[in-house]
Order: structure tokens, then C-alpha cells, then sequence
DNA sequence: CAGGATATTGAACGATGGTTCGAAACCCTC
DNA sequence: GAGGGTTTCGAACCATCGTTCAATATCCTG
């Protein structure tokens, strides 16, 4: 006779717990970015988030769920971020610009230390799938703005999918290094990252077009996520 | 009365242990790559190099040790390459060019899925200081490279800390999604990268100039490596 | 073939990790 | 202030991890 799952645990639900769990992810990427993922345990990031490990639980199942949800969160900002870049009506270069600015602002000033997409092997295979989809679309993003922009004749014409990791790895790796106290603001550091990747990009005596960028999608555009 | 620390542990030494810790080395590589660092126990290295746990301490004397001689050894190809891009006469644009693409094959044909200086964070304090140094000697190179470039015209004016840090990201984040088994080898994949990149140093109306790449480090120059 | 140095094993130890759980504390509402 | 739901604690559990070590196998040398 099979034997029914145990009762699935209650998760606490409703706005205060959001709002927790809110906390909880952000002293959870401030750890993950100082000592590494592997090296983060449950007690400390208990500890940073100003309680203790059993209470953690009571918001996250598991620190792979606690894993999975910050990916979850800063994907979907990207994801939001994209779709805007790709539906706006500008040249393919000011467009990737623009979602370069603000893919480096994400991670490092709305999700300070996120480890956004970084970590996905770390994750069980159940819990890939999902996060590797929503990867693979913002990659997606960036190949047809590639895509766009050397057919329009303002790139040269390049491997789109070479040159998207090109970029992502330029931008990602900001993670590791960028200091919301340090001299730069995160802007400031996306502008120039975004110059030199985009300019890379650009076919001979073409100049270089940008569109200012805008508040983040904290208080952004009225669409709503995907569910 | 002060005690005296135990005598050092008889640590494997001639050129057949060495051969040994090479092969450790590499298969500790490969699942670090897949499985993430902390994520990666002594026992999984040990079998992936076809041995037992407590071998492994005969060849490393702690998995610290492990990991910073990995980081070592690749540092150590980096910085001989570094070293001949900058000695080297040619322009400082295919001089980096160069440079990104030896990095690419260091990474990802050489020492494969090595972590390089990636994860110097994951050591304790008095480990960390001397990689530091390597990995901060490492990019001066690219600053001297990019600072001669602006001064002779042929890059426009950038913060050349900055745009080491792209340049970097860009070729290290390689080692996450490089499969030696796929469709490009890693001289194409840097030559695409370093093309990308360079360019987007250029002073407007210059043209890029390369090098020829020739062979890695392994059967390299007749200069020693530093001790 | 003997015998010592070199390699390798497998079991064990202590520490730490994620996780569970019953009980206490807190916070509302009636 | 009694009572029920929500939230928090703290101790304990069990697996795993890095590590040690005595014992054994393997290899080379004389």
C-alpha cells in the first residue's frame, strides 16, 4: 500500500510573510556574495537576517527553496527588463545598451550580491528546468537584439549566441566585484560596461546610439510579471 | 613552555607525485566545474581520480591545499602569458587581443573548467594574500595594455580599471558554459571574444590588428617561471 | 628474494550542515 | 484577559564533510 506524502507543511502565506521573506533574501545574497554559496549556512543567514535557523524554515521549506526563490526573483526583473528592451522601438544598439544598464543595476543595486542566475547547478534537477527556461528566454532577448541589429546593418554580423555570452559574462561577473560603497555607482559602472560591449558590436562607421535610462523596475511599468 | 608544532607530515615529493597531483588536480577541476565548489566533497574527487579519501591526503595536505594550488597553477600560466603580451613589440590593441585569447584557451583547453582565480574568496585569510598578489599582478598587465593603447591613440579614453573587469568577466564566465565536446574549439571561441572585446576599446576609425596565436603554455617559452 | 620506502586502503572521529519539532512567545480579536 | 492563530525559539537528530591513522598492499632496490 502506498503511503500518502506527509501533510505538506504549512507555509506562511500573506503579505507580512512576503515582506519577510523579502529580508530574508536579502541577507541571504549579501552572504552568498561574501563567502560564497557552498559556504553560507542556514544559521548564518538566520543570523543576518536577524533570527534564528528554525524560524527559517517556517518561510522556506528548504534552502534549496530559499535558493530557487532568489533566482526566481532577480529572473523575473530581468525577464521584465528585457521584454521592455525588445518591444521598445529604437535602433538594436540603444536598445541593448539600454538592457545592459540596467541587467548591471539589477544585480548589483536592486538584488545587491544577487546571485541571479549564477548558481543554477547548485540546484537540484527538479528545480532547474524551470530557472534554466527563464534563462534561456532573457538569453533569448539578447540574441534577437543581436539579431536585429546586424540585420539592420548596425553590427557587424556575428555568432549571436557567442556574442550574448560575451556580454553576459562581462555583465554577470560584476557580482564578484562591484562595492555599492566603492567609487562607483552601479549605473555608472553599467554605462561603461554597456559602451565597450556594445561598440564591440558595432559595424565599421557606425556611431553609437543610446536611450536614457529610466527608474528600475522596482517601481516600474504597470504590465504585470508572468505568473 | 611552548610546544612545538608536530613534525610536518611527510608530504608526496618527486616527479611521480607530481604526475599524481596533476591527474587529482584535473579531475577535481571537472567537478568543480559541474558540481560548484562547495558543493564538491574529497570523497567525489578522490573517486573521480580513481582513488580513495585518505589517498588524497597523501598527495594534498588539506582540501585548502587542494584548491590553492589549483588556483596557483593556472595563475601561474596566466601571468607567463601576461608577461609576453606585454614584453611583446606589437600594437597594444593585438597585444590584448593576444592576451584574451590565450586566456580563453588557459581557462578552458589547458586547465579545464580550472577555476583559475575565481573562487579565491572560498580561502582562508593567510591563502588568500599571495593569489591576490598573482591575480592583481595579472591585471596590471591588461591595465598596462589598455593604458598604452589610450596613450597611442588607438583606444579611446577609458577607465582602464574598469574596462579590465569587463574584459575579464567576460572571458572568465567562459569556464561556466565552455564544453570542450561542442561545436567550437577555445581558440575560436576566444578569437570571437577577443574580437568583440578589443573593438569595443578602439578609437573610432582605427582598425583592429592581431597576432597570430601560437602554442600554450605547456611546451612554451624557454624562460623559467617565477619560483 | 628480502626489506625498506612508497602508495593505498578503510574505518573511524569530531565538527558542521541542513532539518525537525515541541514548546514558548507574541499578537490580535472577542 | 481568555483563546486561537501566527511567529519564534532552542534543543536535538542525522547525514555528510574534512581529516586522521594504523594497517596493508605495492614497488623498487640491493
Amino acid at each position: 500500500m502506498v503511503r500518502n506524502p506527509p501533510p505538506p507543511r504549512p507555509e506562511a502565506s500573506g503579505p507580512a510573510a512576503d515582506e519577510r521573506r523579502g529580508q530574508i533574501l536579502a541577507a541571504a545574497s549579501r552572504l552568498f556574495r561574501s563567502r560564497g554559496l557552498g559556504g553560507t549556512g542556514m544559521r548564518e543567514i538566520a543570523a543576518e537576517a536577524g533570527m534564528t535557523a528554525g524560524n527559517l524554515y517556517y518561510y522556506f521549506g528548504s534552502k534549496d527553496d530559499l535558493l530557487a526563490f532568489c533566482q526566481e526573483v532577480s529572473l523575473a526583473d530581468l525577464n521584465a527588463l528585457a521584454r521592455r528592451a525588445v518591444a521598445h522601438a529604437a535602433r538594436a544598439d540603444a536598445r541593448l545598451h539600454w538592457l545592459l544598464v540596467g541587467h548591471v543595476r539589477v544585480l548589483n543595486e536592486l538584488h545587491p550580491g544577487s546571485l541571479a542566475h549564477l548558481e543554477i547547478e547548485a540546484l537540484p534537477e527538479a528545480r532547474r528546468q524551470p530557472l534554466l527556461a527563464r534563462r534561456k528566454a532573457y538569453e533569448h532577448a539578447f540574441h534577437q537584439l543581436i539579431d536585429a541589429g546586424v540585420a539592420a546593418g548596425v553590427f557587424r554580423p556575428v555568432d549571436a549566441s557567442l556574442a550574448t555570452l560575451a556580454l553576459l559574462g562581462a555583465v554577470n561577473w560584476t557580482v564578484r566585484w562591484f562595492d555599492a560603497s566603492g567609487r562607483m555607482h552601479a549605473d555608472e559602472v553599467g554605462r561603461e560596461f554597456a559602451d565597450l560591449l556594445v561598440r564591440g558590436l558595432l559595424a565599421p562607421g557606425v556611431e553609437l546610439e543610446t536611450l536614457a535610462d529610466d527608474a528600475l523596475s522596482a517601481d516600474a511599468p504597470p504590465e504585470a510579471l508572468e505568473p
